[in-house]
DNA sequence: CGTAACTTTGAAATAGCTCAAAAATTGTGG
DNA sequence: CCACAATTTTTGAGCTATTTCAAAGTTACG
């Protein structure tokens, strides 16, 4: 399956979505027609396991690539759920681990300059496609316009282009064609002041 | 127990927090030192269930005022949960309407004007404080000082005082002496263009 | 009643925004 | 492979929301 659409949030869900390849947001949209990109997906993310539980979405699913997903119903996640109750567990662990990314979204939206917004952003987004064999020595295929990084940043997209500059200016990292390549890997995590704690890759291991 | 201090991150913890009484918020600290608060606590949330999951906060807990908390062990949720898949996913459903208050947050400190951001929060206090019969007609108690509310909304102390002051002469609302008194509900709800889909009130409900 | 914490105000600085246009890149059909 | 349209990126200039710094009021409290 390949597309680029909205996955309508307000409607009720049956089916969850696991994301094989290419990336998706999760982006809410204001009446102003305002959006802010709340999560970015990665092959191998659950991309709406909350609707299993929510029922309905408060956000859109956007695909900012074409990408394969898979579907899982909620009736045989319940399934897997009842007889299997580790599962269960991990499936909770996952959404405990989904929100702890957004708190720390939530700080860096709120207390980080632009520089550092982004500067961090390009960190977990390595350290997390680092994860799922995604990333070379050079730095990792980002396949989103300065457009979506800005309405994940919560920024402008001319405030994204001017400091996308600067970054590469400082030989830190170059944004160009869907391309992330990190000239200078501790230059950049230090500007970011970058601490993947909220990631809890160590945690992720156990399971 | 009575308290006003800091809940530490970092740390391995066994046992989660329900808040029977007072506020309290979810803090990130920053290297400088600034902080974010990522969640205001009512009376009646589950403040930290996800430690039971994660073990180890990826941010602070701190009393916002004058607090009486109940401790529920690690061992005893295992226990309940292993007992009652059902209460497992009642918690579950907790954690993710959770999240998305997270998600929602993220939307008004990346997209929202001061004024607006603000009102919404108000809005989302008198919400939530009514649902646990701590609203009145007026308003509602709210024991902050107006740092801890530039903690919350990315703003500054200084910034969040002209704002209120803004909503006061727009004879919207009035923040003085732990108290927001409403004086415009629709006005203030307009203002903040505030929609409470993120809560699922509703939902909550069926359980 | 004195001290600490909090609120309010003013003035100047700045990070990020808006608007608008030019340049570069990408995609498409012929 | 080229030409053309659409999208995206880049730049400039002026503007505004929010910050910073500093000081004066006010309130709470032991």
């Amino acid at each position: 399956m390949c597309w680029r659409r909205h996955h309508p949030s307000g409607q009720e869900q049956s089916s969850s979505t696991v994301l094989l390849s290419g990336f998706v947001s999760r982006t809410k949209i204001l009446p102003d027609g305002k959006k802010q990109i709340t999560q970015i997906h990665l092959p191998g993310d659950f991309v709406d396991l909350q609707s299993f539980s929510l029922k309905v979405l408060d956000h859109d699913i956007v695909g900012l690539s074409d990408c394969d997903l898979a579907l899982v119903s909620h009736s045989a996640l319940r399934h897997i759920t009842e007889a299997h109750p580790h599962l269960t567990r991990v499936y909770w662990f996952l959404t405990n681990v989904d929100a702890a990314a957004n708190r720390e979204w939530e700080v860096w939206l709120g207390q980080r300059s632009a520089l550092a917004w982004v500067a961090s952003l390009f960190c977990e987004l390595n350290i997390r496609l680092g994860l799922v064999g995604l990333k070379d020595d050079g730095g990792f295929d980002l396949p989103l316009t300065q457009t979506d990084l800005a309405d994940c940043l919560g920024l402008t997209s001319v405030h994204v282009n001017r400091t996308l500059r600067e970054l590469r200016e400082r030989s830190l990292v170059t944004f160009r064609a869907g391309r992330v390549a990190i000239q200078d890997w501790e230059g950049l995590r230090s500007i970011a002041e970058y601490d993947p704690t909220y990631l809890y890759l160590d945690r992720r291991a156990d399971r």
